[in-house]
DNA sequence: CCAACTGAACTGAACGGTTGAGTTCAATTG
DNA sequence: CAATTGAACTCAACCGTTCAGTTCAGTTGG
């Protein structure tokens, strides 16, 4: 009965770091694939470690389960509304559109919308992710609470940004910018993630036809001087 | 090892309907509160059933959920995309924009699209729905054929076939339809669905200035003579 | 430079306790 | 007489733990 004898320190070294990583990597696979109910014994063995070293690592399956989420809401190309990183070509959108002619803005909307649109279709595993948390909202509410921080609530900061941006330098018009970019989210990008949560994927020509469309209905509503 | 004894014939008669539809009805609130995981034995005591009864109407977990489901897709106030039900405000539109007026096609779209919006925000158990079968996707394939059926995909026949009535009247002027159907959800319900997905609700302010500015933008783009 | 040593991390396999699916059966009910 | 019940039962999966022995990174001593 030492004092600090069952402190429940989880390992440190380089090894451990490796071996860390390993569990979360196959943990994230099998998670979502399987859902959290897949077995600790499948998610040691796709990672090529012993059990005992997943539990000493994490405690428990519940916070595996937390720490691949919240690596995940780091990791790039994640985050519920297609993330920080898949919405940069729309933060970028803004610098894009320096120049005065009348279809340059068009064109790097265009453009931000392909990449971004793109973005969120292909990456089956952000998809995958968005399932497993509401599916297991119930289980870790405060995961949910997590996810929806930077989620299609009124946040959305960088499209947002970029919005508010074009908008003060004249470029745009936009009397309601919550309302606008929960519209330019909806026509490009919602389409896809309501297809994406039953596994199907729209076809080329139809993303293409979608988002050509959609930007130019999106501009010809907040265009400035329309 | 009688001929016939193994037929696993479900019971039948006027006590076993009643019997069966209790335990269909429990195994429904259960899935959607607590998800697959849910154990037979709080299925059969919330029917308040034996669970060897569960067994003589359904012979397997697996059938139950499959009936679950199934039933939910024929019962009102389902189906992936809000369903037909929830769409039926907007099959009426065409009917009621018998009018000349030029608002009254404005407020005919703003009438069918509250009354959609409310539905498909109002309604949690759908909601519970969509994320019950995306997430046991994978477990059971051939459900989600079935769901996708009546879905998000090219059909939508309802929405689709009001805006090709409202388009041969002369009333809109559509050059693509399918992606002005998948446009007219996305601009009103996407948002939505996606937000329950999270279980968040959007508030009643921006649920009004989000479906105004979604219909005047569908009209400003499709209404005939623009 | 290298062998021996050290201690933390890891392994493999087994085990305890629990949960849950599905079955059996005698007794009961409508 | 078919349907239902309640309770006990089998069987498998799974979470989490224990333990005896092994690997590995780094340090010491020659």
């Amino acid at each position: 009965m030492s004092p600090a004898a069952t402190a429940p320190q989880p390992p440190s070294g380089p090894r451990a770091a490796r071996k860390r990583q390993a569990i979360v990597t196959a943990a994230r696979t099998l998670f979502l694939r399987e859902g959290f109910g897949v077995g600790m014994d499948a998610i040691a063995a796709e990672a090529g470690v012993s059990k005992v070293t997943v539990y000493n690592h994490f405690g428990s399956k519940e916070a595996l389960f937390t720490a691949v989420i919240a690596g995940a809401l780091d990791h790039p190309s994640s985050g519920p509304g297609g993330g920080e990183d898949s919405a940069a070509p729309l933060a970028r959108l803004a610098e894009a559109a320096d120049g005065d002619g009348d279809g340059e803005l068009r064109t790097a909307f265009m453009d931000a919308a392909r990449a971004w649109v793109h973005a969120v279709r292909d990456d089956r595993e952000v998809a995958a992710l968005r399932t497993l948390v509401s599916a297991e909202l119930h289980r870790f509410p405060e995961l949910g609470e997590a996810w929806r921080h930077d989620s299609p609530t009124g946040h959305h900061p960088v499209v947002a940004g970029a919005l508010r941006t074009l908008t003060e330098r004249g470029r745009l018009d936009i009397p309601d910018l919550e309302v606008a970019t929960l519209q330019l989210y909806a026509l490009l990008v919602h389409p896809h993630m309501v297809f994406g949560q039953y596994g199907a994927v729209m076809d080329d020509d139809l993303t293409e036809r979608l988002l050509v469309s959609g930007v130019d209905m999106f501009l010809a509503q907040y265009a400035a001087g329309a």
